[in-house]
DNA sequence: CGGCCGTCTAAGGATC
DNA sequence: GATCCTTAGACGGCCG
């Protein structure tokens, strides 16, 4: 830990005076999205709790999102390829 | 698997009714959450953007980030570790 | 990894005589099948390799290994609660 | 999509060809693997239950293979940090 | 049987 | 631009 801050201020000491400051200011908004971005993640958690809770399945909710997401036209051509396969295989 | 048809019965009989309103609830506002996820996302990228313009090295500062984030996580895998072996040892 | 095995080796002395052998022994055998465990892993994606190479989708592929995996009632059950949630949202 | 199309009519010209013979192949050895893949597990699990009916604590035997098994990880991930700051230096 | 852990898949980024 | 690799998310099995 220590050896890693050595290196990181060395690195940033290198850059020089007003640079380093950039350096700085960029990698703690990264950070501080981030942190939103986990956030967001804990709350989409929270409504599948709620809603396994009020008896759905949530396998089946996250389904339904990705289908809403995708191209119907890629969902076709997905099952198009499967059909084609399992005829192939004889199933 | 009992509990599940009942669960499943209990939906399909409510579609239309108030569970379909809960439903629908449940899927916009996750929907509504991944799009703020995914807004971050563009947040980060375009402060990557700037720092490479700015002459940085995206990979690096990536590094850095990553970095920042596990050494407290080391530091708490240290300390159960020693639990661990305390335990093993029993103390 | 000095101090890593120091500590490793301590605790093993510590468990006594006969018993840290016993746990040495354990820990051999595990990591063993482990590395086979991580050759199949690897023999496997070579066959993925090869068969996208053949102009196979990998992905399809994937989907019918699963399919094949799982009880045809399995299937039959998650896409009709799939169906019930789709007519609830209207799609 | 171009390219993908035109493997995907290839595909389905050739079921009951040679492809189809090829696809189940590619199919049959990989599930044959994952049973090894299973039958390994089995036996790593074997030898948790034996050690658990010796006394040993299972979780920290974990630790301590997961532990053997990072740390070298840890090495490599520092000359590879270490050679990109030399990189980002201009060295 | 609910939470936890480990594995596996899929998406995004880096590299050539 | 394609491939490879890393990482985050989803899934199933295991334990308490």
């Amino acid at each position: 830990m220590n050896a890693d801050n050595f290196e990181a201020e060395d690195k940033s000491a290198a850059v020089g005076g007003i640079a380093a400051d950039r350096l700085r200011s960029i990698i703690e908004r990264v950070e501080r999205l981030e942190e939103e971005r986990k956030a967001l993640a804990g709350d989409i958690k929270d409504i599948f709790t709620e809603a396994k809770s009020a008896g759905f399945d949530v396998k089946v909710i996250r389904q339904i999102i990705r289908l809403r997401k995708q191209e119907p036209a890629e969902v076709e051509e997905q099952e198009t390829l499967l059909d084609i396969y399992r005829r192939a295989l004889g199933m």
